[in-house]
DNA sequence: TATTCCCCTACTTGTTTGGTAGGATAATAG
DNA sequence: CTATTATCCTACCAAACAAGTAGGGGAATA
């Protein structure tokens, strides 16, 4: 499942995204239209930045915007940042990678099980943006 | 990601397929082959019991054992049990469904592609049973 | 009737989730 | 230059969950 604080970020970016080449949005502006938990918003926008999916500005008139066209954010990208792994398994992870000691084993079934569904799963978010989204 | 106790669950079901229709298997010969806490283990075997995955028997030569066949027992239903929804939203959980507020919006892009991944994953999940882990 | 093994309740410890509070810092308008 | 606006940063908090532990009760069997 996807935490709170995940669904918060997507309705904040889709927010952003509609409002793309707006110029910067406020922090109070986004929670308030999108009734999210200010200072909890505060925290979630400031990770996407130092991740690189935003930029900001500061002072009067400023805000935060997408630092890339809806379009280029992936779904993907953001799941990662927000929410961490995609995969069930943390040995089959590509970004989250941890060996389990059962990987020492030749063959192991959940692992193969755990892979296919992580194939599947990231051919739709790794082809799916903020664009996308939006309806 | 699976919690540790869904990979525990695991290991002792491949266990219990790979000894299948040789009697009942003890709490303590699992936990010992497959390493895992003998007490933690012994809740989640009650709870797969309860489930109807698994039967037991008391007593000298009891133990644990499969209720259906290994390949009569599907992965998507032993996730469900032990670590919960395979949606990653709730609102498109076809087991533990919960509307959220946005659901009252006509379209909602980030549901729909959530309801393409869980088709996606259940498509796997539900089509791949205990044997498809024995390898 | 003693032993074996499942069954059940309760507790603990550590981490994560979902926040809140308060101020520092930078940019801009006047 | 200074007030205002808004981001940035640190710290804290309560509740929930994860991953176990402890200890005994009760049924079946030899």
């Amino acid at each position: 499942m996807l935490s709170k604080k995940s669904q918060y970020a997507f309705r904040a970016l889709t927010y952003l995204a509609e409002h793309f080449e707006e110029g910067p949005v406020a922090i109070s502006e986004i929670a308030k239209k999108k009734k999210i938990p200010i200072k909890f918003l505060e925290s979630i926008l400031l990770q996407l930045k130092k991740e690189n999916i935003l930029e900001s500005k500061k002072g009067k008139g400023g805000g935060y915007f997408l630092k890339l066209k809806p379009n280029q954010i992936k779904v993907a990208a953001v799941v990662r940042i927000v929410n961490g792994p995609i995969s069930m398994l943390p040995c089959v992870s590509l970004y989250f990678y941890k060996r389990c000691k059962d990987c020492d084993r030749k063959k192991c079934g959940l692992k193969d099980v755990m892979t296919e569904v992580r194939d599947a799963t990231l051919n739709i978010l790794e082809n799916r943006t903020l664009s996308d989204l939006l309806v």
